[in-house]
DNA sequence: AGAGGTACCTGGCAGC
DNA sequence: TGCTGCCAGGTACCTC
């Protein structure tokens, strides 16, 4: 499921909830995730106080005084605000429960999310310390792109998917910013021009911020802090639109197999 | 170092 | 109504 912005859409969702409560009880129902969940969490979370809700990519950080919840949602995973008498369904995999009678439960029927406790500095983890720039900050810009694209073949497309040189840009916005920025997705990062890049960084900082207005991308099981589906969908050009006429010229958009991710793109408009 | 392939897991859907 | 195979929003790890 998520990318940046239905990450964004779930830390604006629980933040309000949770910020300023105190766990009681966390419970553990399937621990099988993409790491084991850690014994550590459901013993040293109840009675820390959660300070802040951080975003770092796809990663949300649940900060208490004296550690950090790290939290990813894999492909299928969602994060929603239910009252602690709800009852659990299939796949809910972990409840953090609150004193005011909330409860942040986990849900993700693939298991590729993870959620880890680290007393430690949370940017500083191995999972996260690598993560590149996160493109809706000021100091992130086409300059960046181009620069660190010198010398790769790559295509552009898995250029900037990867989490190393940019956070948080998935399938869905990897493939409507290069749309919108008319650059064709197998085109190698490393001939792609200066100004083509400012370009492109407008286009996935224009696709992120309006991804993030609609509450994000559902295409089937994201679901918001409560429990409601994002509404970008139907602003989508060519995600999932194989076969369909391109919005702008009318030519049929391609699908075609990238990484073995699916790629969607016109062929007239991006070159 | 960069690039490509595979693995992890469940569920939905198309095709037979 | 099955059954099978393929596909899905991500990422780490392994090879070459």
């Amino acid at each position: 499921m998520p990318e940046l912005p239905e990450v964004e859409t779930t830390r604006r969702g629980i933040a309000p909830t949770i910020v300023g409560e105190t766990v009681r009880r966390v419970i553990v129902r399937n621990r099988h995730l993409r790491h084991p969940v850690s014994a550590s969490l459901a013993r040293q979370l109840p009675g820390k106080c959660i300070n802040a809700v951080k975003r770092r990519g796809k990663y949300l950080l649940l900060e208490t005084g004296d550690g950090t919840v790290i939290v990813h949602l894999g492909m299928s995973g969602s994060l929603r605000i239910v009252a602690d008498t709800a009852p659990p369904g299939k796949h809910d995999h972990v409840d953090i429960e609150f004193n005011n009678g909330h409860c942040l439960r986990l849900h993700d029927p693939r298991r590729f999310g993870l959620l880890l406790w680290t007393c430690a500095d949370p940017l500083r983890h191995p999972l996260l310390r690598d993560i590149g720039m996160e493109p809706l900050t000021d100091g992130f810009s086409g300059d960046l792109l181009y620069e660190k694209s010198r010398g790769r073949r790559v295509a552009v497309k898995q250029f900037i998917m990867n989490a190393n040189i940019l956070a948080g840009v998935g399938n869905i916005y990897a493939n409507e910013a290069l749309f919108a920025a008319g650059i064709h997705p197998l085109r190698p990062a490393g001939r792609i021009s200066r100004q083509r890049y400012h370009r492109l960084a407008h286009s996935i900082r224009q696709v992120l911020t309006a991804a993030i207005e609609q509450g994000g991308t559902t295409l089937r099981d994201f679901v918001n802090g409560e429990g409601k589906p994002g509404y970008f969908r139907q602003h989508l050009h060519v995600y999932d639109k194989g076969g369909l006429p391109c919005l702008d010229c009318s030519t049929p958009i391609r699908h075609i197999s990238q990484g073995q991710r699916s790629t969607y793109y016109c062929g007239r408009c991006q070159h």
